[in-house]
RNA sequence: AGUCCGAUGGUGUAAUGGUAGCACUACAGAUUUUGGUUCUGUCUGUCUAGGUUCGAAUCCUGGUCGGACUACCA
């Protein structure tokens, strides 16, 4: 009974390579930068990456690739981890090695000499500027360096002189001789070393030249045997020069492999445009819960299965592509129905009065917390003669196929009674200011012998026992599927309404204890989750994390 | 313009020379004390023009369209 499960581009040629015995196991690695969060086309690459190795019965390093001391900070390294292993926890497996690439640099230097012996790299005195423009273009071929010639003595001690901090920042590069006039840029003699007088997060001030990543990456791939590098299509030009590298330095022959990124539609995804937003204060912070990063979506409440499991059903090849939010937010509901308890909350309330039902009479009715779960229990709900109900639950003139309260119609109280609307009053404006009507004792949930059938069921919140909360409504952050592709200014497309505060929300009274990170189905509402920075105790504040599919919102919305 | 990569329903992804499938979405229906869930069904696709072949989404050639590259970032 094996359903056969198609694989994608990657997992067929490492099954063909263990297949023909060209490596016994797998070896990857996931090498961020920590200069940023992580976020959810960095989740792909995580999934795939040690996805692959929990398949394959390899392995899969953590590493990161830190050769920029002016941009990398330790509080990047931190919530880096933090989010991997909270991923990790959901795939089912953790890291097999924490490494940086900074753990190298001894090693990286001593590449760097040998690749100087070997007639192979040079020191250029030339500035960043001249260096662009003897770099040629697209169509014209660079022009050599003059100070491509020199011998390999007075490049060896140049180099010492660099690393020994005789020079300025920028003041001298070392650079590999390759070929000026290549088609592919990247070999027309790339940078290997610069000087930056930086303090790196780890190495402190030990030193003062820093590899540029394409002389670190595939190096430090080599040193950990990653057999596997998987990485985006934006490096597929630096293939060769990754090649090139480990070919002349003659070191263990690790393969790069690219694959498209993930873009998910109403956000952005790089790391420099999630940057802005929260250093100009169009978000909260990196953990912003509209934000697209991982931390922003654990505290909007996205489970990290469903997100895992977007990321196994979502697939890579090697193709641009915008995923369907929808299909994320399917997956989060997927896994929250399995598992969110449901209570009730009215988030724009409304009165209501049992006209017949008795002053001052308390009841307790059970109710069932998660229908979709056998071992959800039930719980105590109390319920009198005033309750709050939901504003849009009643219509003073419903059209045809309004299953809710308005003059004359009846709908059933979620696990309490059937009533029927019998008057309702307005303010001055005409605002509905208090419904009225009777209920019928012989329906009560469970016990029902009135022989009624009613097609609609709202929720409610018993009046006097409610308890008020703060409630955060969030909504795409963008206008427009593909900010980043349209004209202009990203920010310009920004969704103004994409967070919506409600400050006094009356919800059942066991939810005035809710814990952060807490996760709820408020009934015909949506899920929520209790924020876990703002919350305080006893006043939780509550973010939906998403909405519950609409019918009834689909069916107005067609007139 | 040079090099490289890509093109399958609205979206994402399979089919590796032999029935174009799956998921999401949309639509219709059944069930439902959440207009939720669940279940059933339906619609929609191989960029284009040639070629090879008994047979092409797949192989070849030309074209079209989209993307990447021209940072002392990664």
């Amino acid at each position: 009974m094996s359903e056969e499960k198609s694989l994608n581009f990657l997992e067929e040629i490492i099954e063909q390579h263990l297949a023909e015995g060209r490596y016994e196991h797998i070896h990857t690695r996931f090498p961020p930068e920590p200069n940023g969060y992580l976020h959810i086309g960095h989740a792909s690459s995580i999934c795939l990456n040690f996805g692959l190795a929990k398949k394959y019965g390899g392995k899969c390093n953590l590493r990161f690739d830190d050769t920029n001391p002016v941009t990398e900070e330790t509080e990047y390294v931190d919530s880096i981890k933090y989010d991997i292993k909270w991923l990790l926890d959901a795939i089912g497996t953790s890291w097999d090695g924490e490494y940086y690439a900074s753990d190298y640099f001894d090693k990286l230097y001593e590449f760097a000499v040998d690749l100087i012996k070997k007639g192979l790299a040079y020191v250029d005195d030339s500035s960043a500027d001249e260096i662009a423009a003897t770099k040629g273009s697209t169509t014209e071929p660079g022009m050599n360096s003059p100070y491509r010639d020199r011998s390999i003595d007075e490049n060896l001690q140049l180099f010492a002189g660099m690393k020994e901090g005789k020079y300025k920042d920028g003041e001298k590069v070392l650079r590999a001789k390759i070929d000026m006039a290549h088609p592919n840029l990247l070999l027309r003699d790339p940078l290997m070393y610069r000087i930056k007088h930086a303090h790196h997060h780890r190495t402190g001030d030990k030193w003062c030249i820093y590899p540029m990543y394409d002389f670190a990456h595939g190096q430090c791939d080599s040193i950990e045997n990653i057999t596997h590098s998987i990485c985006t299509l934006e490096f597929i030009h630096h293939r060769p020069l990754y090649d090139w590298f480990i070919e002349k330095l003659g070191i263990y022959p690790s393969k790069q492999y690219e694959f498209a990124r993930r873009n998910l539609s109403y956000t952005v995804m790089s790391k420099r445009k999630l940057l802005q937003l929260v250093n100009e204060k169009h978000v909260a912070g990196w953990d912003d819960p509209r934000m697209p990063t991982i931390s922003g979506m654990r505290r909007r409440g996205y489970p990290a299965q469903a997100i895992v499991n977007f990321c196994d059903t979502v697939g890579i090849a090697k193709r641009e592509n915008v995923v369907d939010l929808g299909v994320l937010e399917f997956h989060v509901r997927e896994q929250l129905n399995k598992t969110a308890p449901r209570m009730m909350a009215v988030l724009n309330p409304v009165k209501l009065i049992i006209t017949n039902y008795p002053e001052g009479q308390t009841e307790e009715l059970d109710m069932e917390n998660n229908p979709e779960d056998e071992n959800g229990g039930t719980r105590k709900v109390p319920f009198s003669r005033e309750l709050w109900i939901e504003r849009d639950d009643f219509m003073e003139e419903p059209p045809k196929k309004f299953f809710r309260l308005g003059p004359g119609l009846t709908v059933r109280l979620k696990g309490a009674y059937i009533v029927q609307c019998e008057g309702f009053s307005k303010d001055d404006n005409g605002n509905i200011t208090e419904i009225r009507c009777t209920y019928l004792p012989e329906s009560k949930s469970g016990h029902d012998t009135s022989g009624l059938k009613v097609k609609g069921t709202i929720h409610w919140v018993n009046a006097h026992t409610a308890k008020t909360a703060e409630v955060r409504l969030y909504d795409r952050l963008f206008k427009v599927e593909n900010p980043a592709a349209e004209e202009g200014d990203f920010k310009s497309y920004i969704n103004e309404h994409s967070l919506q505060v409600l400050s006094a929300v009356y919800v059942e009274p066991a939810l005035a204890d809710a814990q952060p990170g807490q996760q709820f189905q408020f009934l015909r509402m949506g899920y929520f989750t209790v924020d876990s920075k703002d919350s305080a105790p006893g006043r939780p504040v509550f973010n939906r994390t998403v909405t519950l599919k609409d019918s009834w919102a689909k069916e107005k919305a067609k007139d």
